[in-house]
RNA sequence: GGGCGUAUAGCUCAGUGGUAGAGCACUACAUUGACAUUGUAGGGGUCGGGAGUUCAACUCUCUCUACGCCCA
């Protein structure tokens, strides 16, 4: 069957695809061969594959080709991640669409519903990371949902919590007021928004015996209030002290006194704190330790625990009653400072307290000056606000104080830090070791429990505390029981409540529990109840390494032989989220709490971060910009293999890449370039080779290029080994265009198209030869080129072994070839003469160019005696490709004619009449000039005695040799100047 | 405020202690011959500014400028 006239990647990527899977060539079975392990940054089950998706699976895709190539047990897990707050939200959104809503639904209802969308929907990104080609192990798809990953997570959870590395606290959180669930600090963005920055007198509250009281005041004046700015008023109905500096002398009186809150009428202390900054505003800050994390802190020093903390908003972010019970109840139930859903229809409680203290007197108003210099008065002073943002729902995060489960990431990170620190764990590019450092360094304790309901369950029911246990007489805080089901917890409550398991009664929530207490007959019991809270959906992710290989199940194969994974890739933009996070898991669970060396706990040999594919104009990309390239897009117009190429090709270490479509257009037409090199050799009886090794050869080109695949071989090696995609791609680009399609096949042409009826026994033979390395060479290229571009390679692969039938001979696939292995010496005899070649073709056509000589006109030429030998031998391909017409040898006749200088030797081209003698002139005049120009720099470095003297000996010798190659060239330009009279 | 990165041809980017490369774009030429999704030849850069180390700096060090990112 015979190659098409045109390349349509479309029509052969599908075919192939499906192919490939079917046979199960993703994952061949190699029990003995050493493992190669990848495992997929699990996309969101919600998602769609965008660009940064392409990229990092390309990347992966090429390694786990190339190694399976190379013979090992290749495996590349894959699956998706359940996304909590994502999918939640999808389904959700989805909801509201049709007019319904999750609080419409018990739990369980709703669960079921986001599974049922799971199974209609979920199946959208793996069926775009086939389009790209991505060999994955679909037989093992995994779900971080899936009952074992659930058996992961919650032993994971209550080892943690027995080794006293998960807990319960209560401190501040990042909530979102939206998703009305806690956040983790990394899920948080900052954003500079436009604010305000009020400042209002606070008055000093009068004395034990009703005396009014007053301080020197910062101008010595006396004043009966303290000045304090801020950028939340709304949060000084929950103020609980006013801090100043402790070296600030304009306050030192005032510390110890009280202040009489506005509004609310509370004594608040003054308090000594480093935190009160004396160059902000007048120095003296209010601290709101419910709402704001700094002032938590300044609270705690100031004696406040943490349960006394006053919460003025619910999880709305409305403002409710605190619990001394003295906000006025015109303020209850108002927004804190906007209303996302009614545009500010309604007062909020910023608005209404600002308002409140400027009819009280207490507002002191900013003044400042407009364009005409007349003085504008306002309430406050306009300021750029860093607020923080939940990265999510998109709403400002309100800090709130609750009941959270915290990992103690301090201690599970320090062994991540050694291991990366000895390099145990390779980061690539090194550069974000720093990051890594940094962050892993100072980390916080992550808050993992969420107000959610899709995710994982926080294996924790809450049970009574026994009246011995209470620490005052209204203390109904519970107590919680970890484990990791029913059966264990029912087992540990027996145990704890003196009781039998039969007598402990476990509800899932607390609506079943109240259910369930109507019926007295469960009076006598004891009662738990299940923790509502899931998990990050970071803490199952976490475990990916491992617990998608079978952990915890006993003596899982898969995970002794595939874990450490060798390469984890991923985008530098979930280091923390996730990379790191499965260092510290990895080593913790895997490492079974330092009984096993690190090289056995590690998650993976080598982490590498590759950047941002952005927008062609360098922005990132965003919906909301509306600048998203859609990978698919792209497939469709220039094909898989160029898309794949394009992203290996500009992944260089360390710099994001900038989308260009002209670039992804150029390797499509590499794929066209090589298709149509497969055509010519199929139409010239080349075809698949039977051998691994190199053929033997004894014709100059055939050697030439043998050595040039093996060249090219230890180059690509080196650079995969690396992980420089960008050079890997660029070796064999180079290769397969300039070296290959360029010089080769046209070298080879006058062989293998000569004239089969007419030619020798030794013609014959050596087209014989030539279409074997030909075939052999295309097979390498074809081998080499396939981890980038896997399809074209597969399809020319076997349409270059095919019968007249289109059936292919090959017996198996190249995606389950071997690995390119020559076994061949590069030839330097065979290298010279193709190298001579090349450089005298090139003159003649630089030549003929510059002399306005038609490109086609064949020329007769005088070569020096001494290429005798090498001209006749190499006579009809010089013929074809350097266009020579006849060769004679010897010195140069009279008349004018066209000289080329070719390493180190004069070839005469007399052209009498012809050419134009002043243009050939200036053309050898101008390589005289740069050749000339060369030496004396050359000359000049070794005359000076500093250089001889102090510089490496290769250095000097190498500066020799360039100069009296250089003087040599010079001098034949000049006599054939000089010639030409 | 702390940290990191980037600055090389018109554009997008590689690069090495011994005086610069690729792709695209551009110019000229070619075209019945695997390929116009082509071929051949060519023009184009004082490697962001300044200082230092060195026989030698685009490359190493310092500094300045501009841009970007992360953390607080």
């Amino acid at each position: 069957m015979t190659i098409d006239k045109n390349f349509d990647p479309a029509a052969i990527e599908t075919k192939w695809y499906k192919h490939w899977e079917s046979e199960n060539s993703f994952r061949p079975e190699r029990p003995d061969a050493p493992a190669y392990t990848i495992v997929n940054p699990p996309p969101n089950v919600t998602g769609s594959l965008h660009i940064g998706h392409a990229l990092d699976n390309t990347l992966q895709d090429i390694m786990i080709r190339y190694e399976r190539l190379r013979g090992k047990d290749a495996l590349w897990v894959v699956g998706t991640d359940h996304a909590g707050i994502a999918t939640q939200m999808v389904v959700e959104r989805k909801m509201e669409a049709a007019g319904d809503r999750r609080s419409n639904y018990r739990r369980e209802d709703f669960i079921k519903k986001v599974w049922q969308w799971k199974e209609e929907s979920g199946g959208t990104i793996t069926r775009q990371l086939r389009r790209l080609g991505c060999s994955m192990d679909w037989s093992r798809e995994q779900f971080t949902m899936d009952p074992h990953f659930t058996q992961a997570v919650t032993k994971v959870f209550v080892d943690l919590y027995n080794k006293d590395l998960i807990y319960r606290d209560k401190r501040l959180v990042n909530w979102d007021p939206k998703l009305k669930t806690a956040i983790s600090d990394l899920e948080v963005e900052t954003r500079e928004i436009n604010g305000n920055f009020w400042r209002f007198k606070y008055p000093l509250a009068a004395d034990e015996n009703g005396n009014a009281v007053t301080f020197n005041g910062p101008d010595g004046a006396g004043q009966d209030y303290i000045e304090v700015a801020t950028t939340r008023p709304e949060t000084m109905l929950a103020d609980m002290a006013v801090a100043v500096h402790p070296d600030d002398e304009r306050y030192a009186d005032v510390v110890g006194k009280y202040v009489q809150l506005p509004i609310t009428g509370r004594h608040i202390p003054i308090v000594a704190d480093d935190h009160a900054d004396p160059e902000l505003g007048s120095g003296a800050v209010k601290i709101t330790p419910g709402h704001d994390f700094n002032d938590f802190d300044v609270g705690k020093r100031a004696g406040f625990a943490p349960a006394e903390m006053l919460n003025m908003f619910d999880g709305d972010a409305n403002v409710c009653q605190v619990s001394d019970g003295l906000i006025p109840d015109e303020y209850i139930g108002l927004h804190r400072f906007k209303r996302e859903t009614e545009n500010g229809a309604k007062i909020q409680a910023r608005e209404l307290v600002v308002k409140a203290l400027k009819e009280l007197g207490l507002l002191i108003p900013h003044i400042s000056k407009n364009k005409k210099g007349e003085e504008v008065i306002s309430d406050a002073e306009p300021r750029i606000i860093q607020t923080p943002y939940g990265d999510r729902g998109g709403v400002v995060i309100e800090p709130w104080l609750t009941d959270q489960w915290y990992v103690d990431a301090q201690t599970l990170a320090k062994p991540a830090i050694e291991a990366v620190k000895n390099g145990d764990i390779e980061i690539v590019p090194k550069t974000w070791e720093k990051t890594y450092f940094n962050w892993m360094d100072n980390i916080q304790p992550w808050c993992v429990s969420r107000q959610l309901w899709w995710g994982h369950r926080v294996p924790v029911w809450y049970g009574p505390k026994l009246e011995h246990e209470f620490e005052h007489e209204h203390d109904c805080e519970q107590v919680h029981l970890v484990a990791k089901d029913e059966d264990e917890v029912r087992n540990l409550a027996a145990v704890r409540y003196s009781t039998t398991p039969e007598n402990i009664l476990i509800f899932n929530n607390e609506e079943e529990r109240t259910t369930a207490e109507l019926q007295s007959q469960n009076m006598l019991k004891t009662i738990l109840v299940r923790d509502n809270d899931v998990l990050d959906t970071w803490f199952s992710s976490a475990l990916w390494p491992f617990a998608t290989l079978g952990w915890p199940e006993k003596n899982a194969p898969l995970v002794s032989k595939h874990y450490p994974n060798d390469l984890l890739i991923s985008g530098f933009d979930i280091l923390f989220f996730w990379d790191a996070r499965m260092a510290m898991q990895g080593i913790e669970f895997m490492g079974e709490g330092g009984k096993k060396p690190i090289e056995q706990s590690r998650p993976w040999k080598t982490l590498y971060l590759h950047g941002l594919v952005r927008a062609a104009d360098g922005q990132k990309m965003s919906k909301s910009k509306g600048n998203v390239v859609d990978p698919l897009g792209l497939i469709d117009e220039y094909g898989a293999d160029a898309l794949r190429f394009f992203m290996a090709a500009m992944e260089s270490q360390g710099r994001d890449i900038k989308m260009d479509d002209e670039r992804v257009k150029g390797y499509r037409n590499f794929a066209t370039k090589l298709w149509n090199a497969a055509r010519f050799a199929q139409s010239n009886g080349i075809s698949a080779s039977q051998s691994l090794s190199a053929p033997t050869a004894s014709l100059a080109a055939n050697r030439w290029i043998i050595g040039e695949v093996q060249e090219t071989l230890i180059t690509l090696d080196k650079a995969l080994a690396d992980l420089r995609f960008d050079a890997a791609a660029n070796t064999i680009y180079h290769f397969t265009w300039d070296r290959f399609c360029d010089w080769y096949l046209e070298l080879i042409k006058p062989i293998i198209q000569g004239d089969a009826e007419a030619s020798s026994a030794q013609m014959r033979s050596d087209a014989e030869e030539t279409r074997q390395v030909a075939g052999w060479v295309l097979d390498q290229i074809l081998v080499m080129l396939h981890p980038f571009m896997p399809f074209i390679t597969e399809e020319l692969w076997h349409a270059m072994a095919s019968s007249e039938s289109g059936k292919s001979a090959r017996n198996y696939d190249i995606i389950l070839a071997k690995w390119p292995a020559p076994k061949a010496q590069i030839d330097g005899d065979a290298k010279a003469e193709i190298d001579w070649i090349i450089a005298f073709t090139s003159a003649m056509r630089s030549a003929k160019n510059e002399l306005g000589i038609a490109p086609g006109a064949k020329l007769e030429c005088i070569f020096p005696n001494a290429l005798q030998g090498r001209v006749n031998a190499l006579q009809s391909t010089l013929e074809r490709v350097a266009r020579i017409a006849s060769s004679s040898f010897g010195d140069a006749p009279d008349g004018a004619s066209m000289q080329l200088v070719v390493d180190g030797q004069t070839i005469i081209i007399p052209l009498e009449g012809v050419i134009d003698i002043e243009a050939e002139k200036a053309r050898l005049g101008k390589a005289y000039e740069a050749v000339n120009k060369e030496a004396g720099a050359l000359k000049g470095r070794l005359s000076n005695e500093n250089f001889v003297a102090r510089a490496k000996p290769e250095a000097v010798e190498k500066a020799k040799s360039d100069l009296a190659e250089k003087s040599s060239e010079a001098e034949r330009l000049k006599t054939a100047l000089e010639r030409l009279g």
